[in-house]
DNA sequence: TATGAATGAGGTTTCATTCAT
DNA sequence: TATGAATGAAACCTCATTCAT
């Protein structure tokens, strides 16, 4: 009733293309993806997208900024956490959260991570994965745990590669046992201090 | 020692476009290397890239094909011996070694997942990733053991990606222990049955 | 009076496309007409022309479309007439006047056949040209008034091209002697009834 | 038996060149007809064409040449005849057999007129096509009469074209009406003077 | 009598981007 | 807040042709 006339999408200009850009990037990837197309699919052209944004890139970082945020809060309040198991385990639980809501960016980034490397928004992700693990993992424990810790995060991402390409079921069930088994490695991880 | 003068190449140009394209893919990602680049890093025309390969997604196709073989082996003879536990370990271990051999390939389908997903290729990748999996896994086992397995798995990739990125130590060391921990990740899917 | 000055040519660059194209078509044939050449002529950039036209091949049909319209017309017009002698003979008339006006066309279509066939335009061509035929012919009558009926068609297509290479006297006067000429076929192959 | 094997093959291998040039050339055109593709139907490779003919343009030459001598023979004979109707009956008498023997080059050339008046045998083709002319009207006579001297070759022509698209009943028939109806054109241009 | 390997020129098409309106 | 028109660079690919073997 109140979202699709084109006088109420006044305004929303920015968002509609941020949306279908996330939309496209994720379904045919970055490079792929032109913005004659992303126009096209709003129904608008593409010296509109000029106006809203001053390159291909900045509409990827913007849609970047917005929905990462998440992680960097994660991040944040991770950082003054004591680092004990239970805060370990909040914070897969956290972070498995955090990609179901942001799942489009997130299956974007992994099967784009050649393209995004060599955007400014690389750094950023590798910065950002690097703060993840030293979270995880406990200073001077063996190699094997510090593998271990990498290996709890990716269980994460891959169940959400599971979710898209299984599709069987329940996505959240999915999403649980992979948390679980996350949690799992990470208690490995522990228990061997 | 002899191998670089004009004279000398003859013969070989087919394989030294695999080399130098593959190495170009890897470093920016398939759809951001031209051809022109290949053709120039490697002291020839684009036209004859033409003249060994019809396009250039055959060039990725003929390397892929070289270089997967030892997968396509595994696969095979993991399908002829019992699903012990045993048998699960061995298949780790081969396929991490087969991963090192490799690496380069493997990293690039990691990081171009959206590119070769639309290639003719994609679906390869897909079944080989289900068939690996379908061997690690015990039929009716449940959710949390058929993750268990993608993260084994995934464990063995995410090992080479720290190779990559922390490149610290030796790298040999840094595989030793993902297949550890994958063994390990393992083990508790099949504890469990 | 003052149509080339780069500021009044606004808006008409897509016509100027379609003129010199035909231009152009016409002149050296459909393959052998670069889009870098029209665009040459023009003093405009090949990626002007794909503004305004998706392919190569779109230009041709935008320019056979708007130059077709009065045989088709006239098919309309004629399939509502009574089968008379007179009607044919209006036909013929009107037939050579169209192919006057849409000359160049023609011509091209004339002398690039095999290139026509092979687009999209080809069967459109195909069915006006038989559409014709049948509005000439009688049915159930003798082969060699069918053939007649092609042959008054084609005198008229004669009488173009001797235009072309004689390029002697006056044309109009080529052109009412085929008219003559066709008509006086047609003639032969009513009289026969 | 005795045609096809790759030994007995020896020697006529200028010959199937011609042959499977002709053929693509009437099917696709003579521009849009690669000498890959001729050399890929043939199991040879494109430097072999080299060996035999000096360019792409010698190939159709040389089928040119070969087929295309009756017409030449046609136009000498007919020089010493009286120009009386007969002999103009004669003329295109033969000209319709010569037509069918030649039948792929001579659709090759009305389908390609583009493309044959930019190579080197067009003058020729011109050439031989106002000689027949010549020989058909008589001078001084009106222009109609001209004209009907064309039309009479071009209902020839028409003759096989038709034979090509309707494909219906017996081509031999076709002809002989096509022929019937030309003799009739040039009888009025006769009668006239 | 052919082939294998390569080239240089050029083809059509697409892209991100700009700017006056 | 957008559009219409255009550009420059570059992409993939094909072609006729050459030449050493």
């Amino acid at each position: 009733m109140s979202s699709s006339s084109p006088q109420q999408r006044r305004g929303d200009t920015r968002q509609r293309i941020q949306d279908v850009a996330l939309e496209l990037f994720a379904e045919q990837g970055y490079e792929k993806t032109s913005l004659r197309e992303i126009a096209e699919r709003l129904g608008v052209t593409k010296a509109a997208l000029y106006y809203h944004f001053k390159t291909k890139e900045e509409i990827l970082i913007s849609v970047f900024n917005d929905q990462t945020r998440p992680i960097d809060e994660l991040i944040a309040w991770a950082r003054e956490q004591p680092r004990t198991l239970e805060t370990k385990e909040e914070i897969l639980r956290r972070y498995s959260e955090t990609l179901v809501s942001g799942a489009s960016l997130y299956r974007f980034m992994q099967e784009n991570q050649a393209a995004v490397r060599e955007l400014s928004i690389g750094e950023t992700v590798k910065n950002r994965l690097f703060a993840m693990v030293e979270l995880l993992r406990t200073a001077d424990s063996p190699l094997t745990d510090q593998v271990r810790c990498v290996s709890a995060l990716f269980t994460l991402h891959a169940g959400m590669m599971f979710l898209q390409h299984v599709e069987a079921d329940d996505p959240e069930q999915t999403r649980q046992a992979a948390l679980e088994v996350a949690i799992d490695i990470i208690k490995q991880a522990h228990h061997a201090e």
